[in-house]
DNA sequence: TGTACATCAGTGAACGCGCGTTCACTGATGTAC
DNA sequence: TGTACATCAGTGAACGCGCGTTCACTGATGTAC
């Protein structure tokens, strides 16, 4: 072999680090294939002997994140972070600052709609552990945890991509305050008795 | 005159309709300016009779349809309308199904990041200012109010984007209501001595 | 009144460009005999 | 041991296509004299 065992692997995995990257910073449909292959350092034609297709390849970097970000929540949890924390990471200003290694949801839902479904039933499998992670680290027994694991996650999303689209620092802020202080009383507020009124 | 006065006027309208539906529909990025232009009954070349750009278009659908959607809501208070309703029809399965005609937020917000000053900074005003219509109808006069109507667009933008980008019709569903239960009882558990605990 | 010209919304072909994708080829290595 | 062939990750030019944008032109009307 011209190159040692495991070289393919490692440039298919570097493939799905850049496009990943790419694809948070500048969406995914304006994101051409040439770029990414040349920052991997390689050429345009390179491509077809790693991937299918570039939905294909789309559908493999969403996988790809996903897991990675997965991973970090469940080692986080197991050296005692909180759900807390979690909020604050998400809803913190870095986060705002750098799509490029942040939540893919964040950086491009708003065109996950428009791909395979293939795609998107991956994207759905992903999201839905995500609500059971959050769900898992509610406190007390009541029957909303669900509902309030989807809520939190809702809110993050929407407040992260408000908070990045807004030109007004101020405004940024505050978006990001808002939401970081109704997430935390949201998770620490609704006790069983509290979640009974609604 | 070959054509009728208030004809251009008709026209560039109807242009700006057209383009809101579709970039709505399919995203910003990926609709041409000849599609619009053929949907409106017209050639590719009288586009720049109307506008200098395709980011000066982009900018101009975005204030007409975030003016139109707030006379709407602003018409429905009149008319006796409460913020229960407008955070239902919101979080609506309709809502969900038609991105052509809905809010525009939820339609291509993560695309925003990748537009003109000039466009985020109109699409500032107009979030701030739906910030506050909601504001204003919450109850109570604690000082929570302003972060409670930023978390509850935050949280609608984002469940409604996730009801639509998941495969799984339960799941969106299961979004949909959660995050229109939680919506509600922000607004409605909220009051003085509540807000005081957070 | 008739004629020449100005106006202007819209036409439609063409521009350069970057896109996703294809494909004949390269060249270093491993394998067979 | 030497030679012929197979393997395969990657090359790089080319494909058709749709994009945003430009521009010389059309043709119905209004205006000037």
């Amino acid at each position: 072999m011209r190159y040692k065992a495991g070289h393919k692997d490692e440039t298919h995995q570097r493939i799905l680090d850049i496009a990943g990257k790419l694809f948070r910073k500048n969406g995914i449909a304006s994101v051409g294939l040439a770029s990414i292959m040349k920052d991997a350092g390689l050429t345009n034609g390179a491509f077809y002997a790693h991937f299918d297709s570039k939905e294909t390849l789309v559908k493999e970097v969403l996988g790809d994140i996903l897991d990675q970000r997965d991973l970090q929540i469940v080692e986080g949890l197991k050296n005692g972070a909180s759900l807390k924390q979690f909020i604050y990471d998400y809803l913190s200003p870095f986060h705002r600052d750098h799509c490029e290694s942040g939540c893919p949801t964040s950086a491009f839902i708003s065109e996950l709609i428009h791909h395979s479904k293939s795609t998107r039933t991956l994207f759905t499998e992903k999201t839905v552990r995500i609500f059971d992670r959050i769900e898992q680290q509610i406190q007390g027994e009541n029957s909303y945890r669900a509902n309030l694991a989807i809520s939190i996650f809702s809110l993050m999303v929407g407040a992260l991509q408000l908070s990045r689209a807004v030109t007004d620092k101020i405004v940024s802020e505050k978006i990001l305050k808002a939401a970081s202080e109704t997430a935390i009383s949201l998770i620490s507020t609704m006790s069983d008795e509290d979640a009974a009124v609604n």
